[in-house]
DNA sequence: GTCCGGTGTC
DNA sequence: GACACCGGAC
């Protein structure tokens, strides 16, 4: 179990209690009071909202939610439903792991706190499917307990404000941003319009894109805002260089057909057909490939038949989602076909429409009715 | 197309 | 600490 100390440490140099109170005041004025999940005290529908809410926005919650309490009107009714109404009622909103955990939840719930979800912070992260934040967030808003939330959306309000350097899912930036997110909360009164208040300034002011300062009540002691730097603050999470990989690919040609090789289900094409490759691998470390030796490719061509003529084209480049592939194609023209080897077929350059190929794959052998680009 | 995100898991 | 989950924002 987390230690008590986590949740309410702080800092003395970070109190400010200006800022709690600009939040409050901005949040009963500004902030939004209007919601299904608002002006109630039910730790229920509290819970459930902020479930939902989790990497979904508000819009795309709303009906999901009126839908949920009208065939789950209490945790109990939720508790021993069949897991499959859960799930379809779910379907469409996305992880669904929320979903599974949301249910097994309402259980724990029934079976361990006789209905009635616990204030405690700390009890509540217990549960499956809340975390530290949520936890929070939930305690705060049915029993008014003094605890700090740390959303998406609050990460980026303290990035900006107080011009936090550095990634916010690196581990020593995201305690230094929980350290300010205890210290910052206000007293013992207006904990519900205070969280309320960082969530509504970072849904709707502090946006990720054209933030609206302006009319921002912490503007004038916003860190990012005076130094230009909003659209740096939060640090965007560093990508990692894509790896390259390489493939050779053989068109294997006699006459006016193509071999075409059945690539596995699963991995990158599966389920389609390609190009016969060297050694059965796409993605080879780029680097342990290279292009000097056509031995090698005559060698691999001998596979199919009887090499008569083997010739390198211009290798290109296919971009996926994680790692960069290079094509080095050889053209293998066969003397005499042998007999395809398992998985392999011979196909009609005609047809190659028909052969469901990968699109790098569709273009290089478009390409080839195209020889003056070689 | 790219970026983003709470929690759980490895 | 890295990654998966899955849909929405842009």
């Amino acid at each position: 179990m987390k230690r008590l100390t986590e949740f309410v440490a702080g800092s003395r140099e970070l109190a400010d209690p200006a800022f709690s109170q600009a939040v409050v005041t901005w949040q009963k004025q500004h902030g939004r009071h209007t919601l299904p999940w608002q002006n109630t005290r039910d730790a229920y529908r509290v819970w459930l909202s902020e479930i939902m809410l989790q990497q979904t926005t508000v819009a795309a919650v709303l009906s999901y939610y009126e839908r949920f309490l009208a065939r789950f009107p209490t945790v109990r009714d939720l508790a021993a439903a069949p897991s499959e109404d859960v799930m379809a009622l779910w379907a469409g909103l996305g992880y669904y792991t929320r979903a599974r955990n949301l249910h097994a939840c309402a259980k724990r719930v029934v079976a361990e706190y006789g209905g009635e979800f616990p204030s405690d912070p700390v009890l509540l992260a217990g549960l499956p499917g809340i975390g530290r934040s949520t936890a929070a967030a939930i305690a705060a808003f049915s029993y008014g307990t003094r605890a700090a939330i740390l959303d998406g959306n609050v990460k980026r309000v303290f990035a900006r404000v107080f011009g936090v350097e550095g990634y916010p899912g690196e581990k020593k930036v995201e305690d230094a941003l929980w350290l300010r997110a205890e210290a910052l909360l206000p007293g013992d009164d207006g904990i519900e319009a205070y969280t309320q208040g960082l969530m509504d300034l970072g849904a709707t002011l502090c946006t990720r894109s054209s933030p609206a300062c302006e009319r921002c009540p912490l503007a004038e002691r916003c860190i990012a805002r005076a130094t230009g730097r909003t659209d740096e603050l939060p640090v965007r999470k560093p990508k990692k260089a894509q790896p390259e990989k390489s493939a050779v690919l053989f068109v294997v040609l006699d006459g006016g057909d193509v071999l075409l090789e059945q690539r596995p289900e699963s991995g990158i094409w599966g389920g389609l057909q390609s190009l016969p490759e060297m050694d059965g691998h796409v993605a080879l470390d780029h680097d342990s490939i290279t292009r000097s030796d056509g031995d090698i490719a005559v060698a691999a061509g001998a596979r199919f038949g009887a090499v008569e003529e083997v010739s390198a084209l211009l290798p290109l480049v296919h971009v996926f989602t994680h790692y960069k592939l290079h094509i080095l194609p050889y053209v293998v023209r066969l003397a005499q076909r042998g007999e395809a080897p398992a998985g392999h077929q011979w196909w009609p350059l005609a047809r190659i429409d028909e052969a469901g190929l990968p699109s790098p794959v569709r273009k290089l052998l478009a390409s080839l009715a195209k020889p003056s680009l070689f």
